[in-house]
DNA sequence: AATGAATGAGGGTTCATTCAT
DNA sequence: TATGAATGAACCCTCATTCAT
């Protein structure tokens, strides 16, 4: 008897897979859902189309999975997150930095989202996992929160949703965005200094959200 | 007011050129730049393909009219505001009202800038028209904020372009996004009272912002 | 005000969907309908695949139209004949003739009666136009049994689906099933020779089957 | 009576090659040679892809032994056929009513006859065990017929063949082209007693062929 | 101004089959 | 004996676009 995964075979395939995963991350990310095509997918994977259907079954599902890697990568960094709930201030620029900053290193996380809604949430709707991951959205965010409240520096009729809301809009917008804005505004939000002025600015923006 | 052309056959012209134009705004919008077919635009229109390469050359070029129409629309909504500088506060609050309205009132605006994003802004790069349409993001907040600086209510500090994200960002997220939130979030974002409260609370939240 | 088809596009239109149809029947007929491949049947037609998707919709809806076709064109043939109902027994020697004939003549008719009854009749139930053609099937065999009837020749108990099956299936047996039979049989089903002695037979046997 | 292999490993190779030819005679059977799938045949049997390579080599071989094995099962409830050849015309009454039945109870021979002849008999020509298995055609038929013509109740100058081919026509057409009759005759086929009622007309035919 | 006819490239997907253990 | 992993060819179909009146 043996664990499902090991073997020189079965290592490999689980290679493949990954492969295959990580390539649809990427095409996905820049070219959409209907952009994003299998074969680009499986050259990229260094496999070829028919493997796709193997392992994930349609370019749906592979979708799906997609969607679901996304999320449990998030949940995974979010989890490592250590935060000194001490200074409830100090823990609330914390979780904003940490989101802007996955924005920011991970583009392909707001793509993916970005597609998923101009699909109407289609996929995720159907993925099971995907009910499973969520839940925790305001998991990190609400002990902030209480303790804010416990030390009278925060309202004490604040909705996490909007304060979860708040803090979301203020990190994806800008990165979402940026393109069309830069037609729009006269600066270059790709620049490092406007973006760290940013984070400046929205940390002290979810604070005066917050406090009394 | 009056036509663009004179003589019925132009008039015709002019109405199946429009035809097309909007059956491009609520194809793109529902399905995306890749994603929306020609013949769907044409049967919408009830016209036919080849009308739309007689009048717009190509579907590149046709996104790129539906661009420069969901702003023109805008720039003209905007223009319709009369927004009274002697209470600055209030002020505001009417404008992020407006465009909280415009973005609920017209998803496919939303939808249409979240597409054109995820194509890196190729589209509107090669948009002369656009360019003059732009300029004017930031035309009604700054008198407002200077306004409010005049009375010593807001900042002297103030980020005209941060002031502009923050509502943009506040007003767009909740709309762009609600699909995926709807499946993280225990809340019903398309319940009228959720977007009420909404709208008070990133109302607030702006004031906060600017405020001294 | 003109006619549908005329101009000369409109004609060479027609040309086109006609050769498309023709080489269908000669594709489903040699390959069945699973087995008939869109290119082979848009490369002997002179054309593209484009065109049959353009002109029938879809492979489905090609077969079904191929199915129309040879009915129709079982009808028309079987509407030129001019039966002397004078001699009953003459007569029904000319109608087993006649569909012995056809069956010789349009190895395609049987092959596609045989590939559609194998895909247990589900395109034949589809058409419409099919329903309309029917009904004709015994139209001919009927005043002949009648007139044999009225002169006494033929027994007065004859039950026409019979006669008609008795018939159809001695001529369709022996050209959809001489592959088979000619390994189980020491004879050469092809022979000129063979197939006039089976004429001779079934003409008798019918004649046995309906006389008194 | 002994299984064709001894030793537990030995048994279950029989069995899964049993499974495996049981599940592709009811696959052809609906789907046809082109139309039925190996992935379908493995999965019904139980089995997957590759056994059906180790067993029998390739999906055309397969299908020749499904042909065989059909024929052999066919002959060998033929062989089980007691009739007594001292009265030929009900001899030959019990022999029409076996192949009808044979047919009736047995869809997947009347429907694979029909595929291999769509097939212009290409599969059947391969096979050196259909060879043997044939040249028994008419081995029951012939006796009866001498028999008959010994009492001088049949005609002396009757061509087995013939009366061969009008046996298998009369019982075979009805079951193979059910289907497309029911589109053209106004009769339910399907229905016991019209089944019953072509028997009793096809009996008396053949007796009407073949007396003096 | 308007439109049926035509096209070539490529879309997602499925096929029978072989590899490697 | 048995089976997961892998493959290349090809399948039906759709795409944006141009041709020819």
């Amino acid at each position: 008897m043996q664990t499902r995964k090991t073997g020189v075979r079965a290592q490999q395939a689980d290679r493949t897979r990954d492969n295959i995963l990580k390539a649809a991350v990427k095409v996905f990310s820049k070219e959409g859902f209907t952009g994003g095509r299998i074969e680009q997918i499986s050259t990229l994977a260094k496999s070829n189309d028919r493997m796709i259907y193997y392992y994930f079954g349609s370019k749906e599902k592979l979708f799906i999975s997609v969607l679901e890697h996304i999320y449990a990568s998030f949940n995974q960094a979010e989890a490592k997150l250590r935060i000194d709930l001490g200074d409830p201030e100090q823990a609330l620029r914390e979780l904003v930095a940490f989101i802007w900053d996955y924005y920011v290193r991970h583009p392909e996380f707001v793509t993916i989202l970005a597609t998923e809604n101009l699909h109407q949430g289609q996929h995720a709707r159907k993925s099971q996992n995907l009910k499973a991951l969520s839940g925790e959205a305001v998991g990190v965010l609400r002990p902030i929160i209480e303790a804010g409240q416990a030390k009278g520096l925060f309202r004490d009729d604040i909705d996490i949703t909007h304060a979860y809301l708040m803090i979301a809009s203020l990190c994806y917008f800008y990165n979402s965005n940026r393109h069309t804005l830069s037609s729009f505004l006269a600066v270059d939000l790709a620049d490092k200094q406007a973006k760290a002025d940013w984070l400046v600015f929205i940390s002290d923006l979810a604070l005066r959200g917050l406090r009394r």
